[in-house]
DNA sequence: TATTTAAGAAACCAATTGGTTGCAAATTTA
DNA sequence: TAAATTTGCAACCAATTGGTTTCTTAAATA
C-alpha cells in the first residue's frame, strides 16, 4: 500500500481530523465524539495518516495521543508552490514539465 | 459520485495531467503518450476532473482539447491557507475548530 | 482482584477505483 | 464515398476504500 499526503487529504473526515488536532493532540476516542462514525472508522482514518506520517502516536497511560506531523503539510504546500511557479510562467515551458514528471516517475 | 478537488488530486496520474494541461491545452491522445497507460484510461481521469471542474473540453474538429480551470485549483490554496492561518494561531482556538466542521458538515 | 475503559487488530462487507477491451459516432483524409 | 483517426461510452475486472462487528490487550479504578 503505497500512501501519500494527497490520497491522505482526499477524505472529508482526515480533512477534519487534521484540522482538529492541528490545535491539539486529541485520542482516537475524542475524535470520534466530534464524528458520525465510531470509534474503529476514525482509527482506520489515524492508521492512514500515521502510514504516511501526517500524524505521530504518543502514548500516555491507556489513552493514545495523535498529534500532527507539519512537516509533511508543508508537502502539500511544495506541490501548491510548484504548480502556481509553473503557471505564472507557463508558456513554453512544456519541456521542462515533461522533464519534471518523467523524473518524479522515476522516483516514485 | 461526490467529486471534489482534494479527491481529484489523490491520483498520481491526475496530478501529472494538471501539470501538463496548465502550460497548454492537450488532447487526450496527446496525453497518454506521455504516460504508460493507455487512452481510455486518460479519458477517465480527464472525466473525473471534469467532474469536479478542474477541467474544461473544448471541441476542435475531430480533437478535443482539454485545459485547466485555475478557479478550482484555487480551493486547494483556500483550504491550504485556512489550515496555516488556524495552525499559526492554534492556541485556545479548538471551539473555532469544531464550529466550522459542524458547517462544512451541514453544506456538504 | 474484578471491572471498566481505551485502543489496536482481524474478519468481513458493499461501494468505488483505476484499469482493461470492444464498440459506435463523428470528423478528416484519400 | 471509403478508409483512417479521434474520441466517448459501456461492460467488465481485480484491488482498494470506508465502514462495520467482534475480539484481545493493556491500563485505570472500584
Amino acid at each position: 500500500m503505497r500512501r501519500d499526503v494527497f490520497q491522505a487529504i482526499a477524505d472529508p473526515t482526515r480533512r477534519a481530523i487534521i484540522m482538529l488536532i492541528a490545535v491539539q493532540a486529541m485520542t482516537p476516542n475524542a475524535l470520534a465524539s466530534h464524528f458520525e462514525t465510531t470509534r474503529q472508522a476514525v482509527s482506520k482514518h489515524l492508521k492512514i495518516l500515521s502510514e504516511c506520517e501526517l500524524v505521530r502516536a504518543e502514548n500516555q497511560g491507556r489513552e493514545i495521543y495523535y498529534r500532527l506531523e507539519i512537516d509533511k503539510m508543508q508537502e502539500i504546500d511544495k506541490w501548491l508552490e510548484q504548480f502556481k511557479k509553473l503557471w505564472e510562467s507557463r508558456f513554453n515551458q512544456l519541456d521542462d514539465v515533461l522533464a519534471r514528471i518523467k523524473s518524479d516517475q522515476k522516483q516514485a
